[in-house]
DNA sequence: CGTCCACAGGAATGACGGGCGG
DNA sequence: CCGCCCGTCATTCCTGTGGACG
């Protein structure tokens, strides 16, 4: 800005602006959000290229092949699918060959239900919220694709979600409503983060969906570095960062099976932390201190978003698992977990259904548990909370109901018998 | 070597809030 | 409005199990 102007009043104003431009770090937060889709994908050259040949014959109005891509979290699976995606979809419109594109994603839709409805709305059928039969939602999604007479290329991303918590029928059902509309079609791409997915489908459905297999590995240290690299230019103002906290960034996160996903988060958080405590430059220290804060806030936010009993046992394995051992046996766990609920002024749930929620908490990954036998004194597991007794009083701290339990002062050392 | 502890976890069933078509 | 079916959460009832004790 060039201010010819002689005027004085707005001295301070020129100091502010100053401030906050050129403290700014980050100049183009877009570029850093996680749903941020580059207009290149480097490294992906190979999948890109693939997919695109497995999707090529749609523009001339055959049938491609399913598809399955694997490859862990942050591998680029999405981004390279909604990119080719994307290529396609202008391809099809500049030529005018009806194609119709959704991308569903079975871990966010939650249940079949919703995942159905989510396709439905994706080609303009509405369909109520619940209280239709599965089998209902289908035919009714078949009458209007017929109408509608484009294929459909429908991508299922985190497909080994919607398997392991239903089962294939679902896939099967897809598949042979496709084949029902010819010379229309339903063409699958199905996303999966574990690689052993293809084993839990049912053979029939694994020859119709798998007829293609991409695989993503994991990016490299370089390969991270490059791509934070990348971004950095993009979104953060020049000069602002050092090689080593983007190195960093690119190392720590290729320790986790190579999530670029997260090297991004790594990268944006870090360049916050550094903006806050009004640094100008990003360097490694707020790489490490954006580390711990993305663990904590996810565990928070897990904690958080806990079903009531959930939390009631899990705060119940951290009060009562044993001081020097730290750990619970599921009797003891329930007889506090109990006590707990009491003082809350909750009838507490059966132990069978305590024991479904203990596992969930372990799938989670917000307990530990493990079975040991005590001969003639029976088997228990040993359950041991992964977060320490003060982080989950604090996430409690403004439960409604937990919350009044949580401030009290902390029980009495009962020493539980055994 | 059989018992029997202290649970794990499958199957069946029910209560509940909701939408459906008629 | 009704009778019906849905998905979700929870209960009840049940069978299964590794190994120290007797």
């Amino acid at each position: 800005m060039k201010s010819s102007l002689q005027e004085q009043p707005d001295q301070l104003e020129s100091i502010f602006t100053k401030a906050l431009t050129s403290n700014r770090l980050i100049t183009q937060d877009a570029v850093l959000r996680s749903d941020y889709l580059p207009n290149k994908l480097p490294f992906r050259g190979l999948q890109i290229a693939s997919l695109g040949e497995i999707l090529a014959p749609t523009l001339h109005y055959s049938k491609p092949s399913n598809v399955l891509i694997y490859g862990k979290t942050g591998t680029g699976k999405t981004a390279v699918t909604k990119y080719t995606m994307n290529k396609l979809k202008e391809t099809s419109i500049a030529n005018q060959i009806p194609l119709a594109f959704i991308y569903t994603n079975a871990r966010l839709c939650g249940t079949e239900y919703r995942l159905l409805a989510e396709m439905a709305a994706a080609t303009n059928l509405q369909i109520p919220f619940t209280g239709l039969a599965l089998t209902e939602v289908l035919s009714r999604l078949e009458n209007h694709i017929r109408r509608q007479r484009s294929p459909i290329i429908l991508v299922i991303d985190e497909v080994d979600y919607l398997v392991k918590t239903y089962n294939d029928d679902l896939l099967y059902n897809l598949t042979t409503l496709s084949e029902r509309i010819t010379p229309s079609f339903i063409s699958i791409i199905g996303i999966s983060n574990d690689l052993q997915f293809k084993d839990q489908l049912g053979a029939r459905v694994q020859s119709r969906l798998s007829e293609e297999e991409i695989v993503f590995p994991p990016y490299t240290v370089p390969e991270l570095a490059s791509i934070l690299k990348e971004r950095a230019t993009m979104a953060l103002r020049q000069g602002s960062y050092t090689e080593a906290a983007i190195n960093l960034c690119a190392a720590l996160s290729a320790s986790e099976h190579g999530d670029a996903r997260r090297a991004v988060d790594l990268l944006r958080v870090g360049a916050e932390t550094a903006e806050r405590e009004g640094s100008e430059i990003l360097e490694e220290k707020h790489i490490r201190l954006a580390l711990q804060k993305i663990d904590q806030d996810r565990v928070n936010e897990a904690l958080k978003t806990l079903p009531l009993h959930a939390k009631l046992l899990l705060l119940g394995a951290a009060t009562a698992s044993h001081p020097t051992q730290n750990y619970v046996s599921t009797g003891a766990l329930y007889e506090t977990y109990s006590n707990l609920a009491k003082a809350c002024d909750i009838e507490p749930l059966t132990t069978r259904r305590a024991s479904s929620i203990l596992t969930e908490l372990h799938t989670l990954g917000l307990l530990s548990a493990h079975l040991v036998n005590y001969g003639r004194y029976g088997r228990t597991k040993q359950i041991r909370p992964q977060i320490s007794l003060d982080t989950i009083q604090k996430a409690f701290s403004e439960d409604p109901i937990i919350g009044t339990i949580t401030t009290k002062k902390t029980q009495s050392p009962q020493t539980p018998t055994n």
